[in-house]
DNA sequence: CTGGGCTCGATACTTCAATATCGATACTGA
DNA sequence: TCAGTATCGATATTGAAGTATCGAGCCCAG
């Protein structure tokens, strides 16, 4: 059996609970490989992320990388992996629509690159908007984005347009193709079934900050911490 | 039994997953108690968010209201039970820390009073930012923030400082005797086990829609799976 | 060259969320 | 008035995620 086989049956059941964890775990890789580290066990990852090291061995075991004992993983290798894995290899293209308050904020953010997005172009349906440039980008009206990504082969849109203008926003975003949708709004966008909606939602962690707040016996830190020492 | 008591007991086996649906019934809950609607059935909250009923009335269960055959649950009653259940009936006083793309986004969102979250204050390391306005607010140096913080009775910390910076303005917040701390960075931070961390990860949600655009079998649509303590 | 100890992968167990099913209730409409 | 039915709450079943435990491999120290 070939790796890629075996790589492919275990994404079938892949949960999505490793695939949230996954990002954490290539950070943390690669400033390893800056550092010149050829191996590192699944312990020290789940120290530092105040993980169970079994999980850690879970999750890598989706890569189809092997670690060796008393070694840990092979830390160039595991990199690879994990990005061809989520399809990091190369940068997605992305078109971000709504240049407001977070648009603004997406556009300058210079991390995106290290998760396989690159922001190519930022649409907006405001004539005050358009044409200034914002975060390097020039603000294009919202009629040029069909052209833009069919020339510009882009696969996803990001959605930050006030809720109102949404679902008509995620209907451009869809009839000009694109693949996927990372939705910042709090509307539930109806898509056809080929069509990947991603709802990144602020007040959810929001609800869950204050519900931790009001639980008395909650505990601190951003995860249950293992046991001490 | 009260309904005070029956709601204390039921708080404490609260599963995570449900309190991140509470805010999403409650915004269209207030949308209907806008129309007038008096009363809701499980069933219609459970289309509009692609959910099962049954998961809908599970979840309003925490709350102690109950609901009627064949009528649903009161609108008014629910969103006041909804909204002490996460503290939103008074919104907790905040401060932001990092004043640079994604602060000035967070500080010119409109929407968070209805979230329960009020954010009275901005500080910087940066002496070009100090003193600027930004979305009517002043943004303070870090040195004021321990008697701003204390004078002003906050309860919670927006941290959106580079990756770098975090834990020292972590840090910070900690012995000006913040109780939460909104993390918006990619650092995992080390604070009291007295001190709550919401971490928001955006790469976890990009690597998730990552995942299914390379899943062939994916389903559009935007679900909410659960995520990890 | 040989035993100790760290680490891996596999398997079994536990816990919790999601789903299915059921009887009970109260409004609708003939 | 009374059958019909949508809806509720409760319980049981399924399934997934996390946890515990074990034997095996391999490096290193002595
Ligand atoms: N700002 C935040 O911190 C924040 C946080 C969480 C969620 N959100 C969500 O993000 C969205 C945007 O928030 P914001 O604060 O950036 O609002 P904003 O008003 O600052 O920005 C919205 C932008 O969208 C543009 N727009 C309006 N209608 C449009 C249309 N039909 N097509 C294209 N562009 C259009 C507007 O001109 C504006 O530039 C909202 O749905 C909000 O709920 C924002
Ligand atoms: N911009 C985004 O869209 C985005 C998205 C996801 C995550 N983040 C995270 O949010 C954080 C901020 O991102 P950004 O794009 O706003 O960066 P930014 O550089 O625009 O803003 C950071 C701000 O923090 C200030 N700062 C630096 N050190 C400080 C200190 N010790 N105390 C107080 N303030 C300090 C800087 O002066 C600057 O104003 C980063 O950790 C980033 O990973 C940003």
């Amino acid at each position: 059996m070939t790796n890629d086989t075996l790589s492919m049956e275990r994404m079938q059941r892949t949960g999505l609970s490793c695939v949230r964890r996954l990002p954490a775990y290539l950070q943390l890789l690669r400033a390893l490989r800056a550092e010149g580290r050829e191996f590192v066990s699944g312990t020290v990852l789940a120290r530092v992320h105040y993980l169970e090291p079994v999980i850690v061995r879970k999750d890598l075991a989706i890569t189809g990388v092997m670690g060796k004992p008393r070694l840990g993983f092979p830390v160039n290798e595991l990199i690879l992996a994990i990005e061809k894995f989520l399809g990091w290899d190369r940068a997605a293209r992305a078109v971000l629509v709504g240049a407001g308050n977070l648009g603004a904020a997406l556009l300058g953010y210079q991390g995106f690159e290290d998760f396989g997005l690159r922001i190519v172009g930022a649409f907006d349906a405001d004539p005050r908007k358009i044409g200034r440039e914002m975060k390097g980008h020039r603000v294009l009206p919202l009629q040029r984005l069909p052209g833009f990504v069919a020339r510009g082969k882009v696969e996803l849109g990001i959605l930050t347009v006030p809720a109102p203008a949404a679902q008509a926003a995620a209907a451009v975003l869809v009839r000009a193709r694109i693949r996927g949708i990372w939705n910042f709004t709090s509307v539930r966008l109806q898509v056809p079934p080929e069509v990947v909606v991603q709802k990144e939602d602020l007040a959810e962690g929001l609800a869950v900050l204050s519900h931790r707040l009001r639980q008395p016996g909650a505990q601190g830190g951003d995860s249950v911490p293992p046991r001490q020492v």
